[in-house]
DNA sequence: TCATCACCTGGAGA
DNA sequence: ATCTCCAGGTGAT
């Protein structure tokens, strides 16, 4: 078997996508929703609380085509050789849409605790493998929650957010089947009147939960990748401070550059970027 | 349209 | 011990 075809569990985890992940004894366990999964490096093997089929390490994608086609420069050849089994995931949709709500102007231990304690406080609580777990809650029970409650897990000016954001889905504002078979464009326009998500939020979303694989999130590491290594690529879009406009110009020529799966390439180069940097994941 | 700034909170570094 | 600063941004001037 190839070394790209093989799926890094740690390498994937911690790669700033999921935050719910704890790892026991050389075995994974983390919360997709009302779904809790339990996975081993070696042998490879998955099983969940819940008979749903999810390909939550989006199997079914052609490495060999994507890992082909986002090879453009030397940059990305070095993060895709450094990490070969490096996967983007597929998130449950609502899960995923709160915790990047979450997750704006926060460090990646805060976010993960502010989930961890969302599910406790909100979520159905279940034993599986032996271990004890909270599922994340549904739309309607954090809709109904009150912000004094939400504030509680830790959430400080995002819990205001994280209730209009779950009313919105229960009204059907936000539907995220919907999001999932419209383009990238139509999905991300809907999710950025959301109050309490940006642009980078939204990309964050559609990249990992919406089959938005074009989408390419881009945050100050993101930024600090573009000007250290592709600075001639780009030279005027890059501001200090980053506008709407500035945004899409950006995204605009990432996409040209590095293509159809440009989300793919953000997540070897924003992996390797951090790690340079001695960060910490979960 | 664009640039600043406040914002909850917890943890790291001075 | 106490303080400052910052963290995968966003909304309001």
């Amino acid at each position: 078997m190839q070394e790209f075809k093989k799926i890094d569990l740690d390498t994937t985890i911690n790669s700033g996508q999921v935050f719910l992940w704890d790892k026991i004894d050389d075995t994974w366990y983390g919360v997709d929703g009302s779904n809790i999964l339990k996975i081993t490096q070696d042998p490879f093997k998955i099983s969940s609380s819940e008979k749903k089929a999810s390909d939550f390490f989006r199997q079914d994608d052609n490495m060999e085509k994507i890992l082909q086609s986002i090879k453009k420069d030397k940059i990305v050849k070095d993060a895709v050789l450094r990490f070969p089994g490096l996967r983007l995931l597929r998130q449950d949709p609502f899960q995923c849409y709160i915790s990047f709500i979450c997750s704006s102007n926060a460090s990646i231990q805060n976010i993960k605790q502010m989930l961890k304690k969302i599910t406790i406080k909100f979520g159905k609580r279940i034993i599986f493998g032996g271990h004890e777990f909270h599922t994340f809650p549904s739309a309607r029970k954090l809709a109904n929650s009150t912000i004094a409650e939400l504030s509680s897990c830790g959430l400080g000016f995002r819990a205001k957010y994280v209730k209009k954001a779950s009313q919105d889905v229960v009204s059907g504002r936000i539907d995220f089947n919907y999001l999932k078979k419209s383009d990238y464009k139509t999905a991300k326009n809907v999710l950025v009147d959301v109050y309490g998500i940006g642009d980078k939020i939204a990309d964050c979303i559609l990249l990992f939960s919406l089959e938005k694989i074009e989408a390419f999130p881009v945050d100050r590491w993101t930024l600090r990748i573009l000007r250290k290594y592709y600075f001639d690529l780009f030279d005027e879009s890059i501001s200090r401070s980053i506008t709407k406009k500035k945004y899409e110009e950006i995204h605009e020529k990432i996409v040209r550059h590095f293509g159809p799966f440009a989300g793919y390439s953000q997540q070897f180069l924003f992996k390797m970027e951090r790690e340079l940097n001695n960060k910490k994941w979960l």
